[in-house]
DNA sequence: CAGTGGTCTAGACCACGTG
DNA sequence: ACGTGGTCTAGACCACTGC
């Protein structure tokens, strides 16, 4: 079948809508999914149509479809449920919260785990900041800052910036009365779904401030981890400066 | 086609050696795969028999095959390459050398990478090494200790070690005869390819004689790297403990 | 039981690399 | 021109879930 062309085969269905032409079809797919999950179309826990009914909405095989949304389940934005359906990933459920973080406990005992907001405000962007989120310099941005603790101990201080167009309504109130992952609250309360992050991982001394509020000696050696997350379009949405004690954990990652 | 039972089909065919009974086709097939390639049947950097030749050995479909290379290919253990055929990965190759290292300049570019080798020993196994190797304290090990530098700085302080009974003849002399990363030699020298590994990451501070190794102040903060890595059939085959300065570059990490 | 994703097959054609 | 992996299809059957 002859479909490179863009917009061969069915040109009045879903796929007219299509962008990316003169990719392979799963990939043009693949595109239109992502382009479903953005718009918010399904939310995050719902299940998507079966692979029949896209398959029959796209015009395609169900084994185009298949190969799409397996590329989108490896990427974890798509959990596929045998038996049952295939669903929007969400920061929700216990199986999946600290997705993003790699702090572990050397001894492997999940520990008890609180926060404590310390400050929430709105400020005008620092250069360095809209940089890394596509702002402009004259942009609000809220800043947030908190101390999570492991079973009572202070070990992660966290700096975390967010654009103030799309966080509105965020309030130290709002914090305060939350209880699970800051990740879950922005997918519930402000439709922002973080998808993908990347980290720059450093060793520094800890300061006089910074050790005081993680109540250890002044210039112990911290983590510090940049991290810069992106929702459906690779848009970043968040920067999050976090320094972590690692004398009773450690930073864990695979490497293949 | 009724196939899970164990070994039916075609009973004296390759596939009879197989072990993992009772699961999809297409991982027996990849189990078989893994089996070749641990055995050296295929050499890294080597071409695999194509997809219908392998159909053909195993009495699968081309597509169950093709099924059982992607993930191997996913896993990085395998490397498509369109209108050529499928090889054996490999560390050689300027693509994926330093595939394990993920300290990155803050600048992008690629620094002028220097090492030299501190001291090469044979030793009975310290109880932490062994219990990580899987080998008992009687046992030898290779111990392994070097400065890399980048742009003429010195960066990393390596610390490894090695099961010395598959890593015999390897001394000081060899290795300072030797140009590029341990990994590629590991491989054409001892048969040993690493396919995947493990990091714990803390921040420590240096102590005098690591400070005058990396020639930075004493108690200067330091990115602690625990990294054990894994042959074919996840054996533990080296433990390395790094210590990287931070300041000009970082750790670079992908959450997904 | 019906509906979902998971596996397996067979065959067609395309895109790429090499001779 | 040929052989490789890459895409796409159509259809069969299996395994799990929930009514």
């Amino acid at each position: 079948m002859s479909n490179n062309p863009p917009t061969d085969r069915a040109p009045d269905s879903d796929r007219s809508a299509s962008s990316a032409a003169f990719s392979p079809l799963y990939q043009q797919i693949k595109g239109l999914l992502l382009q479903s999950l953005d718009r918010g179309e399904w939310k995050p826990g719902e299940a998507i149509p079966s692979e029949l009914e896209l398959a029959a909405r796209f015009q395609v095989s169900q084994g185009t479809v298949r190969k799409a949304i397996d590329e989108l389940a490896a990427e974890n934005l798509l959990l596929r449920r045998q038996g049952k359906g295939t669903f929007v990933a969400t920061h929700h459920e216990a199986k999946v919260r600290f997705r993003f973080l790699r702090l572990t406990p050397d001894d492997g005992k999940p520990p008890i785990s609180g926060s404590r907001i310390l400050e929430c405000r709105r400020v005008k962007a620092p250069a360095d900041i809209a940089a890394l989120l596509d702002l402009r310099t004259a942009d609000m941005v809220v800043n947030l800052r908190r101390i999570l603790s492991f079973d009572q101990t202070p070990t992660i201080l966290d700096d975390i910036w967010l654009p103030g167009a799309v966080f509105r309504g965020l309030t130290a109130d709002s914090l305060a009365r939350y209880r699970g992952p800051l990740y879950a609250l922005f997918e519930s309360e402000f439709g922002v779904s973080m998808v993908r992050a990347e980290e720059k991982i450093r060793a520094v001394s800890a300061t006089q401030d910074q050790a005081d509020a993680l109540e250890i000696a002044l210039a112990s050696p911290l983590l510090q981890v940049e991290r810069v997350s992106y929702t459906y379009g690779d848009r970043p949405m968040e920067v999050r400066r976090g320094l972590y004690v690692t004398d009773r954990f450690h930073y864990k990652n695979s490497l293949n």
